[in-house]
DNA sequence: TCCGGAATAT
DNA sequence: AATATTCCGG
């Protein structure tokens, strides 16, 4: 029992112009186990996997504080199955009978934590939207990359729209498949030009916020400039060596023309004007096409371009600096 | 007022 | 680290 939700409801949040649209969910989660701890196949997964949204216990993963009020006592996972569990009544008002396949959708469920061991101390974030159709081919198409995800999130409760008013919002997980119909739509647009709210339209996924976009755009802008900026460096650096040796490329550019940067761009020469509809800069950094083992959507600050050519890439070298 | 983007906050 | 929120011009 738990009753949970005390919520002072702040009300504040209320969706001011987003259009909420949130309906539809879509919980079909499949539980890999493939190569998952055994943890994860913990019980809570399946817990959750029917419950999905509802905005009933408005604060089971609040945040610290609330958390911290009756978790005085002890268990705070536990506390969360059980609650969770007895949320099975929630049903109550109408709620979306959808369908349950594909249909865009932001609830979703699935929790796996990390409790691998130890480290659950209270969990807050969670939730994640998924999304439309594309799921199976990008499963297919993701193959090793996503692999493991797509289940990583510890679901909880989800604002539902709805007439609501104290709802809260989640943290949106930006699992492998958001990402990539973000970066498709961003590159679609053409990254200078992208703006949030046309990437909301183009990802087509209806819950999401501009703001979600915003947030994570941002982040895509950093990771993207501090990436190239590493390359340029690198790429610079290699330029100098070259001149050593006696090389080539006389020009002085410091980095507009990187055979390596290219790629990871996506696109160097023609950038802004032109993205017809079916033509795709083959990967960017969160992208599928990159499988092996960068299946980390946001590249890790590791240098990766050889800084001489003819070699293959490779090794590289951390510390570019001169 | 709405939007986009940077700066902060959690 | 990843998201969300807030602040600040257009």
């Amino acid at each position: 029992m738990l009753a949970v939700s005390p919520l002072p409801n702040t009300s504040k949040d209320e969706n001011q112009g987003e259009m909420a649209s949130t309906f539809a969910i879509d919980t079909h989660e499949f539980p890999d186990f493939s190569d998952t701890n055994l943890l994860d196949s913990i019980d809570f997964d399946d817990l959750f996997a029917g419950i999905n949204d509802s905005d009933v216990l408005p604060d089971l993963e609040m945040d610290p504080e609330i958390l911290a009020e009756f978790s005085a006592g002890g268990g705070d996972q536990e506390s969360e199955m059980k609650a969770s569990a007895s949320v099975e009544k929630v049903e109550e008002n109408n709620f979306k009978k959808e369908e349950e396949d594909k249909v865009s959708s932001c609830g979703s469920g699935a929790a796996s934590g990390s409790a691998s061991g130890s480290n659950f101390s209270k969990e807050e974030e969670i939730v994640s939207k998924r999304e439309e159709p594309v799921s199976a081919s990008l499963k297919t198409l993701a193959k090793d990359g996503d692999k493991g995800r797509s289940k990583s999130s510890t679901q909880t409760k989800n604002n539902n729209n709805n007439n609501n008013q104290g709802k809260r919002k989640m943290k949106v997980d930006w699992t492998p498949e958001l990402h990539r119909r973000f970066v498709q739509a961003v590159e679609q647009l053409g990254v200078d030009k992208a703006v949030p709210s046309r990437i909301l339209e183009l990802m087509g996924i209806d819950c999401l916020t501009r703001h979600n976009i915003a947030s994570h755009l941002q982040k895509y802008r950093s990771h993207r400039k501090h990436l190239l900026a590493r390359e340029a460096e690198a790429a610079s650096w290699s330029h100098r060596r070259q001149m050593y040796g006696g090389a080539t490329v006389p020009s002085g550019g410091k980095r507009d023309m990187n055979p390596w940067i290219a790629p990871t761009m996506g696109f160097p020469p023609m950038t802004p004007p032109m993205h017809p509809p079916h033509f795709r800069p083959l990967h960017v950094w969160g992208h599928p096409s990159m499988d092996q083992s960068l299946m980390h959507m946001w590249p890790k600050p590791v240098a990766h371009s050889p800084p001489l050519r003819g070699l293959n890439h490779g090794l590289l070298t951390g510390t570019t600096n001169r």
